[in-house]
DNA sequence: TTAAAACCAGACCAAACGGTCTGCTTAATT
DNA sequence: AATTAAGCAGACCGTTTGGTCTGGTTTTAA
C-alpha cells in the first residue's frame, strides 16, 4: 500500500490499521489544515491552498466537512490535542514536580520557533485569530488555555503535597503567570525569529520557580 | 463647519486647523483601519467594510493609499505611534525610574481589555498575524518591539545610574521580561475577557521589580 | 473671482472566494 | 464475487474580493 500524502508518522504508523481509507484522509485533512490555519489564520487561509497541500479537490474535502468554519474548529482541536498529547509524553517520565516543571520549560524553550505545529503556538494564534470574531472558537481557545493551566495547577499542587514547593504558594497565581509568561515568549520569539528571546524568558522562568517556588 | 466622521478629539481638534481636507481624511481613514485591521486581521478587514466605516467609498480611499497593503503599514505605523505617544505621556511627569516602571505597569494594566487601539495590542495582534505572510510588516513590528525594549532599557540604565535599581541587573534582559511578560498578560486576559489575568501579571512583574531590580 | 488642483463618488472589472451537486470510482460488507 | 456504501473529482453557482478609471464636485491657491 502506497501512501502519497505526508503526516505524522508514528499516528499515521498506528492508525493505519484501524482507520478506514476515509477516516485516514479526514486525518490528513486535520493535520494540513492545522498548519494552514496556524500559520495564515482563518481568513488569511483558503480552500484552494487546502486543496493543493491535501492533494485533494473540493469534494474530498467537503465529503468530510460541511464547512471551512467545521474544519477550523476541527483542527484546532487537533491543534490542542496534539500538543497537549506531546508535552505530557514529555514529562510523564520526570518523577519530582520540579522535574515535571522543568521539563515543560525544556520543551516550551524550542517550542517558538520549531513547534508541534507549523506556525507557531495554536493557542496564541487562535487567541488572536479568533478574537472578535468567532465566539464558537473562543470558547474553545479559553478551555484550552485552562485545560494547560491546570495541568500546571495539579503539577505544583502535587509539588506542595510533595513538600517539594513551598506550602504558601498560590498554584493557580503560579500556573497563570507560567503559563502567561510562555505565551509571551513565543511571541516575542516569533516576531523576531531568535530563539534568544524565548531563552531569556525561560531562565527567567526557572530562577523563578527555583526562588519562588522550590522549597 | 460640521464633521460627521468621528476619531480622537484631541488629536483632531490639533489637527484641524493645521490639515487640508484631504489630510484630515486620510488620518480618518487611519484611525478606523488601524482598529479594523487590529480586531479582524489583514485577510478578514475588507475594504467594503473600511468604506463602512469611514463613510467613504472606493475613490476616497484609494485617492490616498494605492493598496490594500499600504493602508495596513501606515495604519500600523499610526497605531504603535499612538500607543507610544500616550505611553510616554502617561510617564513623563514621573521623576523616577521606579515610577516610571510602575507606570508603565499601570499603564498596560487595563490595556487587555481597553486598549488604546480597538482589538487589543497592535504589535502583538501584528506579531500573529504578518507571521509568515508579510516580511514588510514583520520587519516593522520587529522595530516596533525594539522601540519599546529600548525605552525600557532606557529607563532601567536611569534607574542603574541614579542608584534607584541593583548596579549588577542586565538591564536589556530585564526589558525584554518585562515587555514580554506583558504581552502574554495581554494575550491571556484577552482570551478570557477577564483581566484577573493581567492583574496576576502586573502584580506579579510589580514584585519582580520590587525584589529583583530595585536596589 | 477664476483657474488649477485635489478630492471623491460610483460604475466597472477579472479573479478568487466558500459552497453545492452530479456522477464516476473505489473501498467495504456479506 | 456481488452488492452496497463511501469517497472523491470536477463542473458549476452566486457573492465578494481588491483594484481601476472616468467624470463630476469641492478646495485651494492665484
Amino acid at each position: 500500500m502506497q501512501v502519497t500524502f505526508q503526516t505524522n508518522r508514528s499516528v499515521f504508523e498506528t492508525c493505519i490499521r484501524i482507520m478506514s481509507k476515509g477516516q485516514l484522509t479526514r486525518e490528513n485533512i486535520l493535520a494540513q489544515a492545522a498548519a494552514l490555519f496556524n500559520t495564515r489564520g482563518y481568513a488569511g487561509a483558503s480552500l484552494s491552498e487546502l486543496m493543493q497541500i491535501t492533494g485533494l479537490k473540493k469534494g474530498g474535502i467537503y465529503n468530510h466537512f460541511h464547512s471551512k468554519e467545521e474544519i477550523l474548529i476541527s483542527a484546532f482541536e487537533y491543534s490542542v490535542g496534539t500538543v497537549k498529547k506531546i508535552l505530557s509524553e514529555t514529562i510523564a517520565d520526570e518523577p519530582t514536580a520540579t522535574g515535571k516543571l522543568k521539563g515543560i520549560m525544556e520543551f516550551y524553550r524550542n517550542f517558538a520557533l520549531n513547534p508541534v505545529i507549523k506556525g507557531g503556538c495554536p493557542i496564541l494564534n487562535t487567541i488572536v485569530d479568533s478574537d472578535s470574531t468567532n465566539p464558537i472558537l473562543q470558547e474553545k481557545v479559553k478551555i484550552a488555555v485552562d485545560d494547560l493551566v491546570n495541568e500546571l495547577v495539579r503539577i505544583i499542587n502535587y509539588g506542595i503535597r510533595k513538600g517539594e514547593f513551598k506550602p504558601g504558594i498560590n498554584s493557580r497565581d503560579v500556573a497563570i503567570v507560567i503559563f502567561t509568561s510562555i505565551e509571551g515568549g513565543i511571541a516575542i520569539a516569533r516576531s523576531h525569529g531568535e530563539n534568544r528571546y524565548m531563552d531569556i524568558m525561560i531562565d527567567h522562568l526557572i530562577k523563578y520557580i527555583d526562588e519562588e517556588i522550590v522549597a
